[in-house]
DNA sequence: TGTACATCAGTGAACGCGCGTTCACTGATGTAC
DNA sequence: TGTACATCAGTGAACGCGCGTTCACTGATGTAC
């Protein structure tokens, strides 16, 4: 490859990163394409080179960042006793730091309510990445529950989801804190079943 | 009260209505303004002689969806046995119909991203809304439980939330009923202890 | 190796559109005498 | 009771602004001979 086509690829995943961040923190509408391009560097015109429309780069961009977070959230847990494996995912999901750090965090609470009212077009990558994050971690629940362990995933990802959008729609507030030892909680006790 | 006076309120009533519907449906950027009074059988125009902003619409709307949200989820349930009533409000939140019904259902899941992320004025009355769900349900809750009924309805309400948002965002899928009956059977095993 | 031309990532301004808000105006209702 | 004027809910067009997208242009890099 020469140098010019490297470059470009460079620019490429600049403005993924640019876009990973944006997206997160301001949901899909509120991550402007003028605002992407300028955290990567870029200016607005030049965007249109790399991708199709500003639906295809959220369309990308969901996947890195869901990918990256499934990553950070599964990551060492061959480590741990296979009980406490619940427990740990809980309190990294649910903890103060990824409320605050909307940046480096989960994609979907910034997106799941945009998604279901004005921006439908986003539902199979959406579809597509909970079904991984929810069967990457009913892996990693034990067979004996009440219930499967799919079914356990999937209520443990809508709480976790659920918990960490309140809380941070709550921030600032004393809620906020409350709301999320109250799903760590909660967790705990629908999977110890 | 003379009969200007008297239809002024009414049409305020049905700006209001109009809001509740569309601001369920398309959350809050979602809601124009001209729409709403459309949907009330009026033009843009004699809005601000009912409203301040948009913004005091929104609160305001959003205070009356969450009144009558609550009136509905907890209607009748002492005529339930006690060991039951978390188990029919975990049905009337999580069911199929408040999924497909936006415009008459619960307005946390079209606006908690949004106040997170690119609408934090609306934060105080998401506040005040979210404690009176919680609060109301925790009265319902048992006092024997492993966690107190405080925390236990912050849970629930963040399952139920979670869980209604995600299933609205995956609508015809096949996880969409999925999330469902999964939040509904984590719900109930965890109000069990 | 050097020279002339081709390519194309990136620039910056412009375009079209939709939004919240403003405003001059209308006409039905209310008030003063 | 009747008449002249005042009020004000509602209309419809306009305003200002921000957005996604387009496009003529630039200049560094690549290619052909």
């Amino acid at each position: 490859m020469n140098a010019k086509a490297e470059r470009k690829e460079r620019s490429h995943e600049t403005i993924l990163e640019s876009a990973g961040r944006l997206l997160r923190e301001k949901g899909i509408s509120g991550a402007r394409v003028a605002e992407v391009m300028l955290g990567a560097g870029l200016t607005v015109g030049g965007f249109y080179a790399h991708f199709e429309s500003k639906e295809a780069l959220v369309d990308e961009t969901l996947r890195r960042t869901g990918e990256s977070l499934r990553a950070r959230l599964y990551a060492r847990l061959e480590e741990k006793p296979e009980a406490d494996r619940v427990t740990v995912i809980l309190k990294r999901y649910l903890s103060g730091t990824h409320r605050d750090e909307y940046a480096r965090g989960c994609p979907l609470p910034a997106v799941i309510g945009e998604v279901a009212t004005t921006a439908p077009q986003h539902r199979e990558v959406l579809e597509e990445q909970i079904e991984m994050m929810s069967s990457e971690l009913a892996a990693y629940l034990p067979a004996g529950s009440t219930v499967t362990p799919r079914h356990l995933a999937l209520g443990l990802v809508a709480l976790m989801v659920g918990g960490l959008s309140l809380s941070r729609a709550l921030r600032g507030t004393p809620l906020s804190d409350e709301v999320l030892k109250a799903c760590r909680a909660v967790g705990t006790l629908a999977a110890k079943r």
